[in-house]
DNA sequence: TTAATATTTTAGACTTATCTAAAAACATTT
DNA sequence: AAATGTTTTTAGATAAGTCTAAAATATTAA
């Protein structure tokens, strides 16, 4: 049996090995987990006890096949659940998150085979992010950051690189919702802002640090 | 903060204060817990040092006011998320149970609200149990019995006395399910069975431990 | 390459929730 | 009322998860 926190680190390690691209340092799972640097080598003794992690003293971790299988079966939980908080009961996509975090630990396989079914089997979160099959395979989405194209062309917005509430509360307020459809009208080259129509409708003029964290696929 | 081992204690001290009509003894909670009595003292000083049990030393405990108001609400998650796992995904009434008792500790009362406006202000979960409102009421049913019944009455199944698998399963597989419609033809004296017409249809004879157990509403 | 700095680990302690075994308190029966 | 039996509490241990402070180990800079 794991345990919730035992989770928890596994999930940390998840993320933080694949942004960086290597194993995780202790110091880096301790800010990710907001616990002491000690909590965590402890419990990365634990983890690598139950064969969870890969652990050299002072290497830093790498998850092991099952580590990963479970770090992968937690994201899929977090994903469908944000899907049933939002679609189901009317969560606003930055309020999901963390209701989900608490959901994602429910133990029961099952329940959330039913869970994708009764939502229709969604590939992609209410922020975009894709959704694991219960054979832990992300389904793969071509985009690239709004910064990125060129003036003239057209796409849709299908996800978010920041997931902050501030960066999701500012989309809302701009109705740059997850299926809107963008054409890029022009690129300023002074502060890289970008001047958008939004849906055929409004023009738009959005930062470049707007630009870097959305998400487009191209039509 | 309340952990969740302190609320199923506190559920386990309100359902036997409701059944045996009196304070609960440690040894009554040492068994519906299945801990040792020494761990319920341990967590009987925990909760009354919390002010959520009334407690002297072998004298049983009691809920106050507010250990009550927190048993009762998680009931009425419990309920609301047996209507949700038997209604929307799909369920069996003897299924649903273990896994509400792991979603009735997701600490979040707005979630809560929502799923039950979600599913329509359900005033009774899947084994006609009634779900108390956010205030803590519970709606009141008028209900007896089957085993109360005389030859010629009518009335319609809302409930179940016992909760076991088992029998939840003999109902499922008589369609004596919460909704279908009896009438008493006969009463066999000898053993109490009862005979009945289920939904205008057919004819049944369930014993009297059955019918001890099932819940009607007179029609 | 040594000194300064940063990271990681060890050591020891605390809390929660549990256990067993023994002592104390309460209840029952002769 | 004493003896017996049952229930409850105390005492002492254990495991998970956390902390701080100090020691050990890496890394970076002079």
């Amino acid at each position: 049996m794991i345990s919730q926190t035992e989770e928890n680190y596994l999930k940390a390690i998840y993320k933080i090995t694949e942004r960086e691209g290597k194993s995780a340092s202790t110091n880096a799972i301790s800010t990710a987990m907001s616990t002491a640097a000690a909590s965590v080598t402890d419990m990365i003794k634990r983890l690598a006890t139950k064969d969870l992690v890969n652990y050299e003293k002072s290497k830093g971790v790498t998850l092991t096949t099952e580590g990963g299988r479970l770090a992968t079966l937690l994201i899929r939980k977090h994903r469908i659940w944000e899907v049933f908080l939002c679609e189901k009961l009317g969560y606003a996509w930055d309020e999901c998150h963390e209701l989900a975090e608490e959901l994602e630990h429910i133990q029961d396989d099952e329940l959330i085979n039913r869970m994708e079914r009764y939502l229709g089997n969604p590939k992609f979160d209410p922020h975009g992010d894709p959704i694991p099959d219960s054979a832990g395979n992300f389904a793969v989405r071509s985009q690239m950051p709004l910064s990125e194209m060129r003036a003239g062309e057209c796409g849709v917005v299908v996800g978010v690189q920041e997931h902050s509430t501030a960066f999701l509360q500012y989309l809302d307020r701009q109705m740059l919702n997850l299926g809107a459809r963008i054409e890029v009208i022009e690129v300023f080259e002074f502060d890289d802002s970008i001047k958008l129509k939004l849906n055929g409708e409004s023009d738009l003029i959005v930062s470049s640090r707007v630009s870097q964290n959305l998400f487009i696929k191209k039509i």
